[in-house]
Formats: structure tokens, C-alpha cells, sequence
DNA sequence: TTGTACGCGTTATCAA
DNA sequence: TTGATAACGCGTACAA
């Protein structure tokens, strides 16, 4: 007994401990913690009793997890701040999507922002996970994601090309751009901008030349669809997401007086709602001066009462898709690439082309 | 080599196949890896060759974690489906301060819902965390947060009461609140209700009682600073901070045309917001035939152009301060309870009570 | 700078 | 229904 208290005063109980003092052995007392064969009713109250005598409260998550291979995480991947996973509505749509679609599987969400594994923190490639939703992917994330699939792990892929073998979540971002664009051509415009969501994990913000990298999988996409329509039309770089970034592009773009765009298409409507401010600050109309055209079809605050011409996108269900998806293949069943479609939505932001 | 390939096939390589294909030690090949012990540049590279013929890509993060006895794992632990933590502007905020006070710390944020320890998946108790940061204490958590604490793991709890040595980042609901109260009493109000967040778990929906159980902290004192002004107010409770629900709670208010209240206190932006529209609904004008208060201060949708009454808190200050006092506790140093003010803005949804 | 030896706390398997 | 055994894959004193 003295040593016993010696031992247990210097370090915390294990199951094995539980099991000498109830006098069964660490199979059975593990079996009574884990439920997963019979036992008796005499024995495992015993072992429960020694358990609550010894303080000990439960096999150690990490013990369990090394045995079983096991942890019952599902990691998210951003390629940004975590806090765009909370700030930006269709981040926080899909999220919504995927924690839905996962809670059946009993596992927990880690937020992880993929930096390299330089940085001290876990990384896709040094947490416990069980499966990996990737929120995109860039150059950064190819490499620790051929770790993450050489060890076996199940991985998807939100908007972004992970590679042969990797099921995709994706929307049609081309197309749904170049739909976007053809209406204003209908219109009549010919001098037209593109303001972009970031282009690489930098996130410069400014013109964008012909021949820039853009390792941004959404950003390039909605841009080529763009660029199908208008192959001349200037390009301007956000930084983020964000209706402040939105208005600083569109400063920019309306700075000359001489040069302005009749038709601005912007990656996103929180950038449209920037823009068509900045619009206002300079005195310009809109749609008469200046159509504006957005993309996710989301509520922006401060908009009301313009309604954004956008292009709707099921953001929700492509979280619950790739929710779905990670599911299955955690249970060794396949599971296939799936696109979703946007839906254009004509509102008051766009118009003919002034004359 | 016949017997490499055979264990190849079979299992996946590990550190020590790849030190015994070095022709070093294991603890040689450990360093090469954790970097924490100089090594001749010659044995880093065959330890290197050897890992990459072999393909192994790491330490395996569970064997890691049980030796060094750390994740790199922060939980946040909530007490509803995992989808309020992206749905809640509230909770959005919070999430974004704490991801922002945790990123330093290398930490990833593991989002848990605690469905009591009966449910399969990773709960507060079996996920292998390094910290944990409660959102609200009920019942349920109380159980589970024993045993986390006697693993020794820090704990921080947000808005809620989890016993004795569990730091506090609170917010002076009550007193808030009743400020709020006081203000209508000040315009002659007297016939006031109350719609308040969900008082449960099982979130039902409906008329509360003198008696009722809250269990939910925030609703508790957000209701008694309400009742300190207004003792006999009726009480709504609704199943969520939405806009449906405080539709719905208003519909419920105001469907006996003799016996409606002048003033409601909603314990949500988004819980007023929905009174509002159903004040509207009965063709009541805000604040000629009734006043609304609203509690947070976040922006709400559809609401403009009018700004509502209510009480404005530091949302993101609040996740912030909790992941302050996680790295601390973390590092071993102590960390403070910490309670953050309201300011309290009145905007055009109030005035003098009707004669 | 490298190697030896051991323990971290569990659980699966199989035999009794 | 219970018990003995053997991993699971790694990190780290400590000695060489």
C-alpha cells in the first residue's frame, strides 16, 4: 500500500493498475471500459469499483488511439486563416454542411490551416486523424497530402484538384462564371474588370498580369470562365473575401476617370458589395454607370435594397457532400467525385452598357 | 530483401525499419527527424534515403502523441450541434478571437459536441486533447469535465460555470440585461415578456414557468436581470438564436389581440429581430404599439433601416481572452477568471409605452 | 554523435 | 467469461 500511494502519488492510473487492484487481469478490466465483450456483472463491478478507488476515469484517448488506429477526428484544411472558416458565410455554410454530415460518424472536426510542418502546431500531417476534408489545394498542401494518402487516409477534396484519386467536391466555377459574363456581353459591355478572390497563399493585392500563377484552384477557375468571355478584360486581386477588399479593388479600378470599366465581375458578393460602394464614392450609378455582378448568392449586409446580380451556390450541400463522402470511405466504401451547379440570378446590379 | 518486401506488403514501414535500412540505430533515425539532437549531415541523409525507399513519411502522429504525452490538440467543446458554432454570429466571433489566440500556439481546434460520454464518437473524454474550451456548462458537460480535469487537462469555460478552478471568461449578462429592463421601465413599460434562448438541452419551445429548470447559464441570467426589473413578466423560451424562432415566439405573444405586452426583451439580435417582423405581421408598429430589445450588437439581416436597442458585447474579445488563458494554462502558468462589460446602445426599435 | 533498453497505456487475439 | 501475450510506433535517459 505504500507503494502503491508512492506510485500513485508520482503518476496517474492505468488501466493495468485498475486491474491488479481489482484482481482481474488488464484484458478484462479494458473489456469493462470498452463494453466490447461480456462480462460479468460480479467482476465488473469490481473493476469499477477499484477504478473509482484508484481516480481512474477512462483509458487515455492517445493509448487507445495508437492501439486501435482509431481517433475519431476528421480534420478540415484551410488554406487561410482559420478564422475565414468562421467569417466568411460560405465557409461557414459548408462547415455547417459538413459537421452535419459527419456527426452520425461520431467524429469531431479539426480545424487545421495547413502552413508547411515547419511551424510547431499539427499539421495535416501530424494529427490524428482519421480522414481529411481539404478546403481547396494549392501547391502547399499537394506535398503533405501525398503523406496524408500514403498512410492511408481518406481524403477529399471542397473546390480544389487534390490529384488522381482524390474524389472532388467541386461546383462548376467556369461555366457559372461565363454565364455571369455572356449576360453582360448581352448587355452590351465590352470594357470590363474582374476582381479576384486571392490568388496564392501571399495574397497580393493589385493587377494581375496575363501570366500570373494562380494557385488558387476557385480563383483561377472563375477567372477563366471570365476571361473566356472578355480575353482582354483588366484583372484586379483581393486579398480576401472581405467588402473592404471589395472596395479598395474597386477604388482602384475607378481611380481614372478616363479608363473605367462599364462592368465590373467580381469573385464573390461580399467583393461586389465593396465595389459597387466604391462605385458610389466616386459618384458613378449603378447598374447606369456600372454593372456589378457578385458570385456565391449570399446575404450581404448593407446591400438591401439592391438585390445582387450573382451566381448562386449550394454552399451547405457541398460541405454535406464531402461529409458524406469522408464517411464512406472511413468505412472502406468508395466514394465518387460530385460537382454542383450554380444557379445565375438576374438582380438590379447589372444593366446596359452606358453609351 | 525477400522478407523487406513481404513486411513492405504487409504492414507499413516505421521508424525502426527505416533506421535498420540505414543502418543506424532507431533513436538515430528519431532524431533525424524530431531535430532535436545534432546529426552528422552523412547519417541525416541515408536516414533520409532509407525513409523514402522505404516511404515512410513521418512519425506517426498517435505513437508520437502518447509518447510526449501532447496533441497539439485545443477542444472546444459545445453544448448544441456543432452547426451553431458557424451559424451563430455570436459564436462565429467568438470562434474567430479563439482561433486567433490559439494560432501562436501552434494549436489545432478540435470542434467536439458534448452528447455525453454514451454516443461513440470523440467526446470531451475520449478525444486526445491537450485543453479544452467549454461554450456554456450544463448538466451533461459537468460529468465529463471531471474527468478531464482529473487527467489534468486546462480547462476554460466561456459564459458558464464549471466549478471551482475552472477560469471564466464571462460577460455581465444580468446586469446587462437589467439595464435593458430599466431602460423600458424609464419609457412607462409595464406589460413586458420575455423570449429567451433555449433553457435546455432538449430545447423546447414554449412558455416557461416560475419554476422551470434552466440549465442553460446564459438564459438564466439574462432572464434574471430581466425578472429584477419585471418580476411578473411572461416568458417565452425559444429553441434557438434565429430569426424563425423569435418569429415564432412573437406569432405566440401576440396572437391574443387583449392581452399583448408593450415591450419585449429578446435575448438574441436574431431572437428580436424575428419578434419584430411578427409584431409587423399583427400589424403592430415598432415602437408605437410595442418596444423590442434585442441582446449582442452583431449586424442582422433585413432589419435595416432599423437599429435595434440592445446590448452590445465583445464577442471576439471573449474567444480571445479564452484562448489566452488555454496557452497559459498550457505553459504551466495560471490563468485569471476575466468577465467582459455590455455597453448598452439604444437604437429606434423602443419608446414610451403606449397609452 | 550514436546505440541500448525500456516504457508510454492500451487492446486484439487466442487459448483456457 | 476470463487471462496471458504480444504488439501498436515512438522518444529518451543513459551509457558508450
Amino acid at each position: 500500500m505504500g507503494y502503491d500511494q508512492a506510485v500513485m502519488s508520482t503518476r496517474r492510473a492505468t488501466i493495468s493498475d485498475v486491474a491488479r487492484e481489482a484482481g482481474v487481469s488488464p484484458s478484462t478490466a479494458s473489456v469493462v471500459f470498452s463494453g466490447k465483450t461480456p462480462v460479468s456483472e460480479a467482476t465488473r463491478r469490481r473493476v469499477l469499483e477499484a477504478a473509482s478507488a484508484l481516480g481512474y476515469t477512462g483509458p487515455d484517448p492517445r493509448a487507445a488511439s495508437l492501439r486501435t488506429g482509431r481517433s475519431g477526428i476528421v480534420g478540415v484544411v484551410f488554406e487561410e486563416h482559420l478564422g475565414t472558416a468562421f467569417l466568411d458565410p460560405v465557409k461557414t455554410l459548408m462547415m455547417d454542411g459538413l459537421a452535419d454530415a459527419v456527426a452520425p460518424l461520431g467524429a469531431g472536426l479539426l480545424l487545421l490551416r495547413d502552413q508547411g510542418p515547419v511551424f510547431g502546431g499539427p499539421s495535416l500531417t501530424t494529427a490524428p486523424i482519421d480522414a481529411a476534408v481539404l478546403i481547396g489545394c494549392s501547391g502547399f498542401l499537394r506535398e503533405s497530402l501525398d503523406i496524408v494518402r500514403s498512410r492511408g487516409i481518406p481524403v477529399v477534396v471542397i473546390e480544389g484538384d487534390a490529384g488522381e484519386g482524390v474524389p472532388r467536391i467541386g461546383l462548376d466555377n467556369r461555366e457559372a462564371q461565363r454565364q455571369a459574363a455572356s449576360h453582360l456581353r448581352g448587355l452590351g459591355h465590352t470594357d470590363v474588370a474582374v476582381v479576384t478572390l486571392p490568388i496564392d497563399a501571399a495574397r497580393p493585392r493589385g493587377p494581375v498580369g496575363p501570366g500570373a500563377d494562380i494557385t488558387v484552384d476557385v480563383t483561377r477557375e472563375r477567372l477563366a470562365g471570365a476571361l473566356d468571355v472578355f480575353p482582354d478584360a483588366r484583372v484586379h486581386s483581393a486579398a480576401g473575401s472581405f467588402i473592404d477588399e471589395g472596395l479598395a479593388a474597386g477604388r482602384a479600378l475607378f481611380a481614372d476617370p478616363q479608363a473605367r470599366p462599364t462592368a465590373v465581375i467580381a469573385q464573390s458578393d461580399l467583393l461586389a458589395a465593396g465595389v459597387i460602394r466604391a462605385a458610389e464614392e466616386a459618384g458613378m450609378r449603378v447598374p447606369e454607370d456600372v454593372s456589378v455582378t457578385g458570385f456565391d448568392g449570399i446575404v450581404v449586409d448593407g446591400l438591401a435594397p439592391r438585390v445582387l446580380t450573382t451566381l448562386e451556390q449550394p454552399a451547405t450541400d457541398k460541405g454535406r457532400a464531402a461529409g458524406h463522402a469522408v464517411a464512406a470511405m472511413i468505412e472502406g466504401r468508395d466514394a465518387a467525385s460530385l460537382s454542383f451547379t450554380c444557379v445565375f440570378r438576374e438582380g438590379d446590379t447589372t444593366g446596359p452598357a452606358p453609351r
